[in-house]
DNA sequence: ATGAAAGCGCTAACAC
DNA sequence: GTGTTAGCGCTTTCAT
């Protein structure tokens, strides 16, 4: 460890400043780096020297304080860790790249009262608008979002009620729709396999989704199997030998993500099952890694780029329905049959 | 769609509000809500049952103006689908969570001029702390970093001239110790596979570190093969197919991740190549997900968690080390032989 | 323990 | 095309 000096403390540059140096009012020196108004080729020139020469950057807090605007959206997402809300934030980030608008991403943890207390520490900065994942929150939170008087986008699914907009899948069918798939290819003893998260909103419809559908078949879910925390590669392997072990008649296995299913599908073709013939598997969200596997999983595409994308828009004031609130957008899952199931 | 009524756009409410709804000084009022200095019980409560009722949000960008103080701390990484720097996030939320500092990240895309209008955007909310990845930066943006007078951390890589403070691996030295371990197991025609992106500088130091290890023991690097783009597991499988078929005679590959480096497995499994006989194989980041695979990746742990945890302790004032600037910390990444080398 | 006044650095609105 | 004035909603500082 070296003990190089700190970079010296100074006070950070100001407009008034860039006014001095340059000889141009505060007024116009702000209007120059906000390429707003009228400002003459010479005078621009000048302020814009000063300002790089100086290595101004200018205040967005002050600025904002001022104008009564912020360009920042907030977005709260429940993980990091799980790759599929990387990928909706790619969307976000995509679309508001050309409207001056920043996303800055919160992470609740899959907590009610993490996403409560993030959400008001970002309302605390005046954002122009909130995305936030599910339609789950607690009240305080639900209050908060009415009151913010800002257009708020609850994204991912659609199988409740909206504070304002609301984009997304309905995940109780597509829980339904592979039911359906399940059923039509022949299988009868389904388990399900997931994660213990009890703030998994989403999966817990997509489960009950199932059950319904293979209630019209006049079938009930054969066996489950939870798990939290770990490796979900490994945990989906793990999963399925304990789930084959207590079940063995058990001819189809749906997992509540592509990284457990990838687990065990892994599993599968080690432990010499016959997939598709012996057993079904199919896993949920359509990630890219299951085009490197040995066997192309059954999965559902989660839609997740273009719900981030649809969000944005809606957020931005630019979505083509040009409706400026209260928008009810449900996207359709495409169900892809890969080589795990019997066709 | 349905046209429910976007929510009524009312100003937001200020301590004015919460002051007068509770009979309070503005300046008590906002003496209670942020706990600073002695207020009476009595006023305390008064002034906190109207702030909930109101569903008062306090404004931060007027507190910050006010009070000269964000507590806002700008990360910036250059990926968010690399699975690596999620895990770096993590470890600085971690640590930040007990400090009162928040976390605001930005994504570069691994191209320095976004990384610039990134950082510019960010230290235009005057930040208590700057973290981001690597040492290669344009020249403006490193003399917004030292001009700043805040904190700064360049995290991940410690090959290099710093400005402010260091925490990392040496990716060369851990290139170097692989070639080293690669060596040692008895193989000598080794091939590199890695991505095609010309500012990953880590991948880069790697790859000269393997060939200086290399070349300490008379070998130079057989063959290389690069890609952009795609989903990394399908790519290591082709990448892998490609240059074995173009350099039969290679008996490793060093892949520049594990991504790759686990479609590169898959395929020589499936391929019923001798692994780690006939060849051998090895990644970098020790990523959770080869836990799952099918044989253990032989490896390199790139430190990540404790490399986030540590940068964030250096913004916080509350490293160990209790030195407050300039710092350089440098960990040792542990190498992990995995079943894919020889011994 | 509480309040009054000043001002943080910028921009809206208006003059010139 | 450019400058002046008056705040934005808080917190600092100083009185009481």
């Amino acid at each position: 460890m070296t003990l190089a000096p700190r970079p010296e403390i100074r006070r950070p540059l100001t407009l008034r400043d860039v006014s001095e140096a340059s000889g141009v009012s505060e007024m116009t020196v702000s209007r120059v780096l906000r390429s707003r108004g009228d400002v003459s080729e010479t005078t621009r020139e000048r302020v814009l020297l000063a300002a790089r020469t100086l290595g101004y950057v200018p205040n967005k807090i002050a600025g904002a304080l001022a104008s009564q605007r912020v360009n920042l959206v907030a977005v709260i997402i429940p993980s990091l860790s799980n790759m599929v809300y990387p990928e909706v934030m790619t969307g976000i980030s995509q679309v508001l790249e050309d409207t001056g608008l920043q996303p800055v991403f919160g992470v609740t943890h899959y907590l009610p009262e993490r996403e409560e207390s993030v959400l008001y520490e970002m309302l605390s900065w005046r954002p122009s608008g909130v995305i936030l994942a599910g339609l789950e929150h607690t009240d305080a939170a639900r209050q908060m979002l009415s009151n913010a008087g800002i257009p708020i986008v609850e994204a991912m699914d659609v199988d409740g009620v909206a504070v304002d907009s609301v984009v997304g899948i309905s995940h109780r069918r597509a829980g339904l729709k592979m039911a359906e798939a399940i059923l039509a290819a022949g299988y009868s003893r389904i388990g399900f396999l997931g994660t213990m998260m009890p703030y998994d909103h989403r999966a817990r419809k997509r489960l009950e989704g199932l059950e319904e559908g293979l209630a019209q078949g006049g079938i009930t879910l054969a066996d489950r199997e939870f798990y939290s925390g770990g490796s979900a590669l490994l945990k989906g392997r793990e999963m399925t030998q304990a789930i084959l072990a207590r079940s063995p008649d058990l001819d189809f296995l749906y997992y509540s993500n592509d990284m457990i299913g990838a687990g065990g599908l892994l599993y599968c073709l080690e432990a010499g099952i016959d997939v598709p013939g012996r057993v079904g598997l199919a896993g949920f969200n359509g990630v890219e890694l299951l085009d490197g596997l040995p066997r192309r999983l059954a999965t559902m595409d989660a839609c997740r780029l273009e719900i981030g994308r649809t969000a944005a828009q809606i957020i931005a004031g630019v979505h083509p329905s040009g409706l400026i609130g209260g928008e009810r957008i449900e996207l359709s899952p495409t169900l892809e049959l890969g080589d795990t199931i019997r066709r």
